[in-house]
DNA sequence: ATTTCCCTTAACCCTGCCTTAACCCCCTCC
DNA sequence: GGAGGGGGTTAAGGCAGGGTTAAGGGAAAT
């Protein structure tokens, strides 16, 4: 079953679609405006979704590259009534994966929609920093060409730094991407942070997290290294 | 460098568009008919494809649906100046991942080529991952020449796995594709997982099913099999 | 009606991760 | 010089998540 979003403010126009979409057997939810739509992706799984540029609160094209600015590369439907170049040409920079001019044919639609639905991102999300490099759709990390084991958490942490480097990440701000509301008493995090090093240092010598004082950690190139 | 392929039987639209290409460092091959262009497919390796629907030898639609059933998933994008809307869906039917209407504008040919080279089509009719081989109009499924016998679940299981591999998927995506909304309670999953496991270890050893902890499962490589 | 095959459920086991607490060091400030 | 705080190190224990197993029920097939 196939399950999907439409962001679009002319209600007539969205229950439409949403009734020919259901014909089809594609479930379609449906948001009324760009920041309805943000948090309806954010809790539940859609194939694909469907954006209307023009929109209050939140245009089309804004909560496009707000969702590839967070990692979340669901394929794009751009629909609008705008058909110039130019328009066009927006529209994919901002990240989407296909542009439909109003008025179209429900089938074509339709068609798109499948198409996309099943699309999947082709390529892999590294982060790299040194000899490290995290792959995020794996979740696996390589050191110099060997993958290293590491805990969910302490994964999560170093994912956390590597986003950042080489700046300093605050205490609170891990805590938070870790744990969430609700976080251990004591110190755990540091004995987090202290396997992780234990780890990195067994694996690379190029990188170090270093402690900022009273602020947090950051991981940064090893260049002390010169003995 | 993004490499891609046309295959197009009008020499100079062909010229015109790998030249434009290449000013967008876009590396492009270039095949006169689809024949041609079967082959190259065949010992290139290409992002994605470029396909006129009218061509000596083998036209577009024919060589998307020869590619398709291959399992070859390349993105395909066809070319061609029927705009109308039946021929939009035979294409669409033919397994390609969008359609432009010639004469189109140069800047948008590219912008829609970048996309897709970016995805994955899921338009193939076979899934194949090592030695396995996933026939999903038959719903069959073979390691190394013979036919394995799985329940439906798993191998609906099976299959999500295969389309990502070897990129890991939570677990809420697959129950979702699975099961849809209403999820069974307790550990349905984690039995079908158990079961799906100890069937491919005793088919085939090549291929493994790995835990990400709290994250889901990804199918990977066996490569710890070197005793 | 009977059989077969799945799918679900519940129960149990087990591994290894997370937390905790305790102790250490070092630096700074009194 | 001593106290206190921030951070590092260590080991132990609990516990949750994942793996394993078997039993029961329902639907399709015979």
């Amino acid at each position: 079953m196939i399950s999907v979003l439409l962001v679009e403010d002319d209600l007539d126009l969205a229950a439409t679609i949403v009734d020919y979409l259901d014909i089809e057997d594609i479930e379609c939810d449906h948001a009324s405006n760009g920041l309805m739509g943000f948090n309806l992706i954010q809790t539940n799984q859609y194939q694909m979704i469907m954006l209307d540029v023009n929109m209050p609160k939140m245009d089309g094209l804004t909560l496009c590259k707000t969702l590839r600015e967070q990692g979340i590369d669901i394929p794009v439907l751009m629909l609008t009534a705008r058909d110039s170049l130019d328009n066009k040409l927006e529209g994919f920079d901002a990240g989407s994966d296909d542009y439909l001019v109003k008025p179209f044919a429900m089938k074509e639609l339709v068609a798109r929609v499948q198409v996309l639905a099943k699309r999947k991102s082709g390529e892999a999300k590294y982060l790299t920093f040194a000899n490290l490099s995290l792959d995020l759709t794996q979740r696996s990390i390589m050191a110099a060409e060997q993958t290293l084991k590491l805990s969910p958490i302490a994964l999560t942490i170093l994912e956390v730094l590597m986003r950042a480097a080489p700046k300093a990440v605050t205490r609170i701000e891990i805590m938070k991407t870790v744990w969430g509301e609700d976080q251990p008493d004591s110190n755990s995090l540091k004995v987090h942070i202290y396997n992780l090093r234990k780890q990195l240092e067994a694996a690379t010598n190029q990188v170090k997290i270093e402690t900022i004082p009273s602020v947090g950690f950051a991981i940064k190139l090893n260049e002390g290294e010169l003995k």
